[in-house]
DNA sequence: GTTTAGATCAACT
DNA sequence: GTTGATCTAAACG
């Protein structure tokens, strides 16, 4: 996942207030969606009100309805369903109907309020991927030894 | 000015 | 072959 902070974060949609970006100033955990190229990418908002920020899931692990999502998918491994943004929402079904989705709501998609047992001695920390603004920023946190992280990719401008 | 749709191309598998 | 907080253009208000 990558983390973008609104007004301090020149990379961010929310860097410049607008409607749009008005979910990420609302009320936290829930989804902010938007369209790159013929895919999607999903945000969660984890600020609180006035805030602005967002973190971008950039990868995952399918552990329910994982039928769905190789179905969604094609033949893959399984450590690359969610492996980067546009496949884990298309992995999920994510859309931008799912905009502002609440992610406390256990009916559709959501957190897991008993976040596994992860352990913080696992997580690493770098530069973003593919942004071109603020592309320094050591805001990208991965799980080490997770096989859904894909390299590290810097953007062709940047 | 803001939002959406569509395209492009370097890096990755 | 696939992917992507890019980029541009057209539609919207």
């Amino acid at each position: 996942m990558e983390a973008y902070n609104g007004p301090d974060d020149p990379a961010s949609h929310a860097y410049t207030r607008t409607p749009r970006s008005q979910i990420m100033y609302g009320p936290p955990n829930r989804l902010y969606v938007y369209q790159i190229h013929t895919h999607h990418c999903a945000n969660i908002v984890t600020s609180p009100e006035g805030r602005g920020a967002a973190v971008l899931l950039r990868a995952g692990i399918v552990t329910d309805g994982i039928d769905a999502a190789r179905e969604r998918r094609g033949a893959v491994p399984d450590h690359r369903l969610a492996r980067g943004p546009g496949n884990l929402t298309r992995a999920l079904g994510i859309t931008k109907a799912d905009l502002a989705t609440d992610l406390t709501d256990p009916s559709g998609v959501h957190l897991d309020p008993e976040p596994s047992t992860l352990d913080e001695s696992r997580i690493e920390s770098g530069p973003r991927v593919g942004v071109r603004l603020a592309a320094d920023r050591p805001w990208r946190f991965w799980i080490r030894g997770e096989p859904s992280v894909s390299a590290y990719r810097r953007h062709p401008r940047a």
